[in-house]
RNA sequence: GCGGGUGUAGCUCAGUGGUAGAGCGUCACGUUGCCAACGUGAAUGUCGUCGGUUCAAGUCCGAUCACCCGCUCCA
């Protein structure tokens, strides 16, 4: 029984054979996070992203309770103006300052901004400056200098009497953990007067007056927090100073709010709408890991799907529902697939509500695609930073209003690992034990024409239907090595049918058409291919 | 970033100090009459890189680079 590290392996093994997906600049020896997709790869993601943008752009179904919108797609520019991501929160907030352990034999990684030091002050101690105590840590979590100051204004005996590092979501969290009565009795010993909790983050520095935090697990040194910047930097122009920075984008959807003054003026639209992007978009991992799942390179589709404020939940359940079911409806129907809705807890800063479409890999159950309600918070927060007006007035309404956006956003990328995924079939009963079993809109080639035989006059009759064929839908010729060679590469590139001119194609015009999934063969008039691709791929 | 693992032909790997190998794949020719057939022939390697030990290094030592797996995060 292959484990799930096995099939990945072999997923892998078969898209690098089989010119899927290789890693990028091989013959350096690589580089990590980034991926290059080859001649079948490239095809595959190319019919995913046209499905997308055909299904959500070009054609999607009506809104709810037949509700027209209308959507229409940008394409921005990856380097945008610092200052949109210093408005977005991505400059000041998307960092990841990291401490990790010294010991050893422990070195485990800590999220800083998850790690907290419990001090527990005498309240005899402290008597004077208990006012003091009590507002640096409720400051101690927002704004380091300014806690930093007032801890510093301490008398110098003012050390906590206990400490303890530990990992929590909040301060309070934090502090809840360690209750004092939990503390051995010696600790307490210790306290004269009641025991008066100060809690500090370590992704900033410690007051001074304090010991060093040590490891939650082992007790160990940690080191200093470590800030990894996510974005990647660039300069733009010739002056490579601080004043010529820029940031490759670490996500499309800034590209769209910052536009959406400009597509309102000029494109006749009417909320609600959306506005569509498919791009590259970039994230300097620490560690990229899962193949193409976690990337440093990565394209995203992306809806930002504007409307009023009251009716904001209505079109989140109506995307999120089509969201999935576009999923389904190309081939991810197993049981891998999942929709979870966030808990209330789980929820980003700016999202009122939050769904993951999932899929189940080989690696564990992943996110594919977020469909978030946003409410007004990127627009507004331009607007607060740009000083520009990006308000909305609703001509129907007679209603002047900042929109609400609904965004499913998904990792083009991560789409095709999954459909991949999902396509690939292991049959032990076969000839070519590996096939895979893409939805017909996805296949990279849709059909193949073979000479049954290279000789006899079969490859001068299969040559024209190829030809024909190859005008309407991807197509292949081959004509050397066995028959049986032939339809197994194909069955490994997923292509649906193989046509196969036999000597009775001589006799009465008839060729054989061959089914990827069962093998099964049928005959039919050799005029009739393009009709009959037509018809069984749904074109 | 830290720990562990791996680097030899396109792929999977063998090769424990003495001539660079196998299977599969690729290409050519022949054969072949429906599911990875067969025969003959051919191409393909700075043995990841740099340095050291040795008469001699794919093999031993040191360094370095890259990738993979774990800890962490996300579309």
């Amino acid at each position: 029984m292959p484990t799930q590290a096995d099939v990945m392996e072999k997923i892998v093994a078969l898209c690098r054979r089989r010119g899927f997906i290789f890693g990028s600049s091989e013959i350096y020896g690589g580089i990590g996070g980034f991926w290059d997709y080859g001649p079948l790869g490239t095809e595959l993601k190319r019919n995913i992203k046209d499905a997308w943008w055909n299904d959500c752009v070009r054609n999607p179904p009506p809104g709810p309770n037949g509700i027209e919108y209308q959507m229409v797609g940008v394409d921005c520019s990856i380097i945008m103006n610092p200052k949109v991501w210093e408005a977005s929160g991505h400059v000041g907030g998307f960092k990841d300052p990291m401490i990790s352990c010294r010991q050893e034999r422990c070195k485990k990684l800590f999220r800083a901004d998850k790690l907290f030091i419990i001090g527990f002050y005498d309240q005899a101690d402290i008597d004077d400056a208990e006012p003091v105590i009590e507002e640096a840590q409720g400051i101690a979590t927002r704004d380091r200098q300014e806690a930093n100051t007032l801890i510093q204004s301490l008398p110098h005996s003012h050390i906590p009497r206990f400490m303890k590092t530990l990992e929590a979501d909040t301060p309070e969290d934090a502090v809840s953990q360690v209750p004092f009565d939990s503390l051995s009795h010696s600790v307490r010993r210790q306290f004269r007067g009641n025991p008066c909790p100060a809690c500090w983050r370590l992704d900033r520095p410690l007051p001074p007056s304090w010991p060093p935090a040590r490891c939650p697990i082992c007790g160990g040194e940690l080191t200093e927090a470590r800030a990894f910047n996510l974005m990647f930097e660039t300069h733009a122009g010739a002056l490579q100073d601080s004043s010529s920075k820029v940031y490759l984008r670490p996500e499309t959807a800034q590209g769209i709010f910052v536009n959406f003054p400009n597509v309102v003026k000029t494109s006749r639209v009417r909320l609600p709408f959306g506005i569509a992007q498919i791009g590259k978009a970039f994230r300097n991992e620490i560690n990229p890991r899962n193949y193409t799942f976690r990337s440093r390179e990565f394209e995203q589709y992306e809806i930002e799907f504007f409307c009023h404020p009251s009716e904001a939940a209505m079109w989140y359940e109506y995307w999120r529902d089509l969201r999935h079911k576009w999923y389904v409806d190309l081939g991810l129907r197993s049981d891998k697939l999942r929709l979870r809705d966030h808990e209330a807890n789980e929820l980003a800063h700016y999202a009122e509500s939050c769904a993951d479409v999932e899929y189940d890999f080989p690696f564990g159950l992943s996110e594919l695609e977020g469909i978030a309600n946003r409410t007004d918070f990127d627009l507004k927060a331009h607007i607060e930073k740009s000083g520009k007006d990006l308000s909305y007035f609703d001509d129907q309404r007679k209603e002047r209003y900042v929109p609400y956006v609904i965004e499913p956003s998904g990792g083009v990328d991560r789409s095709v690992l999954a459909f991949i995924t999902e396509a690939y079939t292991m049959d032990e009963d076969r000839a070519s034990p590996e096939f895979m079993n893409f939805h017909p809109r996805l296949a990279p080639i849709k059909a193949a024409v073979f000479p049954l035989v290279a000789k006899d006059g079969l490859p001068e009759i299969a040559e024209p239907v190829y030809r024909e064929i190859k005008k309407h839908v991807p197509c292949q010729y081959e004509a050397k090595q066995s028959i049986g060679k032939r339809y197994a590469r194909m069955d490994e590139a997923g292509t649906p049918f193989c046509f196969t001119v036999d000597g009775q194609t001589k006799e009465d015009d008839t060729l054989t058409v061959r089914d990827r999934n069962d093998a099964s063969q049928i005959r039919i008039d050799k005029s009739r291919c393009v009709e009959y691709l037509r018809d069984r791929l749904g074109l």
